[in-house]
RNA sequence: GGAGAAAUGGCAGAGUGGUCGAUUGCACCGGUCUUGAAAACCGGCGUACCGCGAGGUACCGGGGGUUCGAAUCCCUCUUUCUCCGCCA
């Protein structure tokens, strides 16, 4: 979300800012400022009506220590004249910041000045790109193929035990999936972030805090006789470990790090997009998440990349890294990097990573501040990506790296599958 | 699941209807003293919103209510602790 005061002293820019995601801000910001000065001066009424009622209040408690009762009764007739004034006011101001919030929460977060216009995915800048497309001297197979081959994924048994978008893993399917999980959480602790292990549901309150609810709430799976949902990330629990928290010195740089499952609902997806790994309900993933200081966001988002560059490298995968456009930016983000693995059998690019910088979109929702200097409090910046998101990795790996008699494990994994061939 | 107790500022801990946004201690920040440090002493020390400012308003787990007035009384929810039951 916003600051209602950036809004209101940067309104053109913000309007501008947003034209790159082909936003149209202007009507709404128009309506939010427009409640805001009636707002203001609602409450500011309401305000010094409730000093007098206050004051009214005083009075009467030493009027009546002093057994003056009958002055003190008609002061108590005089101050309820102002109670109904002050509750109907007060239930307008109530109704106008309910709207303001319902508007504010409709604007996209600005886009950082590097980001181009765009509406869609076609005008994502290429920045990066890495490694060969492995040359096949047989006919390559699609994972969904390699899969059954090897026993290593059953679609089926997720279709009957759950539903589709819920795969099992088996046998060596199963470790390596265990294996990629504990490879990127020890890449990412020696890259100097804590592990954390997180609830996989989370409150109302949390989906608040990261932006996912009050509008977004379909994309989640949810438990609704306990007031739960189940998390789409690990960036929900991990960035909410942080929600009402003021960091007390301007000296901090939180590196989390964590495993989870992740559930996502994406109703609305056919065809061979969702073939296979290439879109589940339920996926693993690891993320990455920084709590920054506004001064170290820029650093902060380039070590992130060179981090899943080097998770990617050291798979042996080839990637490139696209700047996304305006339009393709997540609602919530300034900047995002998508990282997207060539897969030679598909004959596709596919997403497996993003790292965004939220700036202060995030910890406003949040109230996360720290302290600066000179004692003020000043909204952090906050950051996430993945590193990595399994089902296309996996899907990617057994793809890139197949041979004529089984699936090659990169060297890296090795001692976390204990084994170094699928055949 | 049943019975009881509790929730106050970074922490500890007062406060049961009227200058209480809240006594006090610790922690923390600034100052005096000191060659330096400690101790001692003095001062400061929550968050948010409105206002150019003076200042005002709200917040004592969350929400609602009673009252001229609520940290204090009532209802409700949540959480924690103790006991019982059940259980990985």
């Amino acid at each position: 979300m916003l600051e209602i005061t950036r809004i209101r002293s940067e309104k053109e820019a913000i309007i501008e800012g947003l034209k790159k995601r082909h936003f149209d801000a202007k009507p709404i910001i128009d309506d939010i400022l427009t409640k805001d000065e009636s707002w203001r001066s609602l409450k500011s009424n309401m305000e010094s009506i409730l000093s007098e009622m206050n004051a009214s209040a005083k009075n009467i408690g030493l009027l009546m220590k002093d057994g003056k009762k009958e002055e003190a009764e008609k002061a108590k007739s005089e101050v309820s004249k102002l109670k109904d004034q002050e509750a109907k006011l007060k239930s307008q101001v109530d109704e106008l910041e309910k709207e303001i919030l319902q508007l504010m929460y409709l604007l996209p977060n600005v886009p950082n000045e590097l980001v181009k216009a765009g509406k869609n995915e076609l005008d994502n800048e290429t920045v990066y790109e890495w490694g060969k497309t492995p040359n096949y001297n047989f006919e390559a197979m699609p994972h969904w193929d390699l899969a059954k081959k090897f026993d290593l994924i059953d679609f089926e048994l997720g279709v009957k035990v759950t539903g589709a978008g819920f795969p099992f893993y088996k046998g060596k399917g199963a470790k390596l999936q265990r294996a990629l999980i504990t490879f990127f959480l020890s890449e990412a602790e020696k890259s100097g972030y804590t592990e954390y292990l997180s609830p996989h549901v989370v409150n109302e309150a949390s989906g608040i805090g990261t932006g996912q609810l009050p509008d977004k709430e379909g994309q989640m799976y949810q438990i609704p006789i306990d007031g739960l949902y189940m998390i789409p990330t690990a960036e929900v629990p991990l960035t909410n470990i942080y929600r009402d928290v003021i960091l007390p010195s301007e000296d901090f740089s939180i590196k989390m790090t964590g495993y989870t499952p992740c559930f996502r609902r994406e109703a609305g997806s056919y065809g061979k997009d969702v073939r296979g790994l290439n879109r589940l309900h339920q996926f693993d993933k690891v993320e990455i998440v920084r709590i920054e200081h506004p001064s170290n966001t820029a650093k902060a988002l380039e070590e992130m990349l060179e981090h899943v560059k080097g998770l990617l490298e050291k798979l042996g995968l080839q990637y490139r890294i696209l700047r996304l456009c305006g339009g393709d930016t997540g609602f919530a983000s300034a900047m995002t990097y998508d990282f997207e693995v060539y897969s030679a059998a598909q004959q596709k690019w596919l997403e497996v990573s993003s790292v965004s910088r939220f700036d202060t979109f995030q910890a406003n929702r949040l109230k996360l501040r720290f302290k600066t200097a000179d004692k003020k409090t000043q909204l952090v910046h906050t950051l996430n990506g993945s590193a990595l998101a399994l089902p296309r990795i996996l899907a990617s790996l057994l793809e890139n790296h197949q041979t004529k008699d089984g699936i090659i494990i990169p060297e890296v994994l090795r001692p976390f599958t204990g084994f170094d061939k699928i055949d």
